[in-house]
DNA sequence: TTCGCTTCTTAACTTAAGTGAACGTTGGTT
DNA sequence: AACCAACGTTCACTTAAGTTAAGAAGCGAA
């Protein structure tokens, strides 16, 4: 399983034996249930995550309704916000799925940084990507209806849409359930004639 | 001005007067007149930006309308996506206003970087606090109803309501001009009675 | 100052999402 | 096997946003 991640890292920056062996050392893979809360509302977590195999997704509790914002899927993580805060959480995390994940923290970070500075390059490099692949991804949103978000979503990330369940994907669009079944529906009216 | 910058750094980093000379000297500021385009469709520019004084905006044109994105005040930057891809960039980026803007590029970066390594935690720590603002962004955005984003930007950026035209606060807020201007007239009906 | 352009507002009508409720299905539990 | 809870769909109704159009106000340029 960790060759995963390491075939991952290897995309940005070659690691050496020694490299390889101290990630393992460290000993941050976990498997982890369906449906395990990994962070929870208030908490002042440490933890972030990377999803190996498997599914984990960010939500809110707002008004006693779950609001679904984010889905990770492989070779996808997420550092929460109370990590770098150091405030308590406004969002549960949790696996929607069986799933692998390899954990980090800032201390772990900080002792990594100093014995390989390459790690440091690599975090700066995907924390970039992840910049302007989260500006993208907000335009998007912005500037589509919820219908051409579901429809770039059918295209973009069709195995989420087969895996997680639809009260969770309407919510990630920006509507209630009832309104994706409808949406759903219209669709499908529309590609009939 | 460039106290202000200074000043602004100086809540992250300590700089001496050498790092400040070394700033100086790369010649970083530019006073630009209200409408400029800084960034424009389709261009892969290397520059970043970083305001002083005044406000520029993103905004996409999709079949001939304008969708502004995001708005950045003083102190507050952007790197285009573009510098990071380096492709074909997607939207424009132009001043709203008569503003003075600090401008970056990677080149100058790297440069930067080698010479005062300080300059590197400084970006690291900008572009993780960047990481998490923009996600509670998005996350408010998507949980709100365009009528519960324009009361939260009343309170949050009050200024922005008064500095930008409508048309482009009604994008940025995911409606239609018409709809901000209806959704106004509501507030003020409810806030009445 | 006047002309023209952009911006903002208002209105009537259309379309789509929210709401509340019912119902069938599914999956897990006892 | 029977039960229950969660999930997805459908429907009728309400509410809000999109669309189209018109007109008023503000602004800059000739």
């Amino acid at each position: 399983m960790q060759n995963l991640l390491f075939d991952f890292i290897s995309k940005y920056v070659s690691l050496s034996e020694g490299e390889k062996n101290a990630i393992v050392a460290l000993d941050v893979f976990r498997t982890v249930k369906k449906g395990t809360i990994l962070l929870k509302e208030g908490q002042i977590s440490k933890d972030g995550f990377f999803v190996l195999k498997g599914c984990i997704r960010s939500y809110y509790i707002i008004e006693g309704e779950e609001k679904t914002t984010a889905f990770y899927t492989e070779m996808e993580g997420i550092t929460p916000n109370c990590v770098l805060t150091k405030a308590a959480s406004e969002y549960y995390i949790a696996t929607t799925e069986d799933s692998v994940i390899s954990l980090s923290n800032p201390d772990m970070e900080a002792e990594m940084f100093q014995k390989f500075p390459k790690f440091e390059s690599l975090c700066r490099i995907l924390s970039e990507e992840l910049i302007a692949k989260q500006q993208i991804n907000f335009d998007d949103f912005k500037t589509s209806s919820p219908e051409k978000r579901y429809l770039s979503m059918l295209k973009k990330r069709p195995d989420l849409i087969q895996r997680v369940p639809q009260h969770q994907l309407a919510s990630y669009l920006g509507i209630k359930p009832q309104s994706l079944s409808r949406l759903r529906a219209r669709i499908l009216e529309k590609s009939k004639s």
